[in-house]
DNA sequence: GTCATCATGTAAGCCGTTACATGATTGC
DNA sequence: GCAATCATGTAACGGCTTACATGATGAC
């Protein structure tokens, strides 16, 4: 899920780490914050199969990059040396860009059925929808409405002993219900907006938004 | 979290692995099917610790145990003879009862903060609220509240920019936020019956209510 | 001078899952 | 005769977290 997660945002554009990780948070509102240890080795693992590729921030004082002497003072003192030049600052960033190999996993991982009927694995899968054609995306909301359709059978069902329940775990089922009522009919409002009879009106007028983000 | 979960279901009864599971899913709804390669472990840790004690099922046909002689068949032909006769039907059940030292830990990991602003953990803990003084019945819905109000805060700050989001996202930016605001609403209803001034009306009808479960 | 932010990484651990192993009973 | 349900368990793996290591800059 963090992989698809990265491929998504990197499908938008060239990002580093760190920064990833504020837009995970932000634009995708998925991971709040997911941590170094699981972020840098995934970005790791993503190199080394060849979804991404790394650049070393492009040196905007043309220096030239510090050759491995096997001497470490020696480096250390050409690390500061280009510091208090061009690169002012801050630490050497690794700026990460999708490849067309990436890209094919993305699509497939968003496409897959992978943590189906997972809240966020929804909410990220939903977040990326616009790349995502339109009958799988369709199929996406029709899943996620199915399963939710099926809890609130299984909740009904369980319900036959309802009153055994104490208040405060009955006031939970209820709560839960509703919430689920609601994405439901939420959903429902997004399908009808995906599949609207001739691709018309919203269609479009969805379509037109979504140029935006080019 | 599934250690907690257990304890708070055998605070009211004795049950075995195998009904556990389901109690799990309909009475406390938050683990969808544990599988059973983490709930029997967990049982087997909780008695290694002394929190359960685990009673092999008593058996009504007073059989004795089958004693260890090294010979697979014989064993297996004894086994078969006592089901024949008493045990009828199923496997041998283990059942587990919860110990002085096992209720201690409830109340502590219930009254924990771990996994705070956590909704799965919030969710159990507050199906499981019965068990907790009151006191700390209002910590846990303040603390969630809390969370949540910070939540929309961030969303807020960070919808600065939300127009450059496409339809999808934020469509479920706006649903996340109107379901944590009524979230925040449904806190409120069960704060107010949990503070009510004077420990009068409603207060006493829940504690009435309660009265169900000893 | 010390705290937050930027920036990358490793090592150990936690808590869950899937897959495998075993076997009887009940209903179709 | 075949699938589903009851019942317990192990082994391997997955995916995330916390804690540790390192170090510069800018703001107060």
């Amino acid at each position: 899920m963090l992989e698809l997660a990265i491929l998504g945002l990197l499908e938008g554009q060239e990002l580093h780490g760190y920064e990833i990780r504020k837009r995970l948070r932000d634009d995708l509102g998925i991971f709040s914050n997911v941590s170094f240890g699981s972020l840098y080795p995934a970005l790791n693992r993503l190199e080394r199969s060849g979804a991404v590729v790394a650049v070393v921030e492009p040196d905007a004082g043309s220096t030239t990059p510090v050759p491995m002497t096997g001497s470490l003072s020696g480096e250390r003192a050409a690390l500061r040396a280009r510091r208090a030049t061009s690169n002012r600052g801050r630490r050497a960033r690794k700026v990460y860009r999708i490849t067309p190999e990436g890209k094919a996993l993305f699509a497939e991982l968003l496409d897959s059925e992978r943590d189906a009927d997972d809240a966020r694995s929804f909410g990220l899968r939903l977040a990326l929808a616009r790349y995502l054609p339109p009958s799988a995306r369709v199929r996406l909301l029709e899943r996620r409405r199915a399963s939710l359709v099926e809890r609130l059978e299984q909740a009904r069902l369980a319900a036959t002993g309802r009153d055994r329940l104490d208040p405060y775990a009955r006031s939970l089922v209820e709560h839960t219900t509703e919430v689920t009522e609601r994405e439901i009919s939420w959903l429902d409002r997004l399908l009808d907006a995906e599949r609207a009879p001739g691709v018309t009106a919203r269609t479009v007028a969805i379509a037109d938004t979504e140029g935006e983000h080019r």
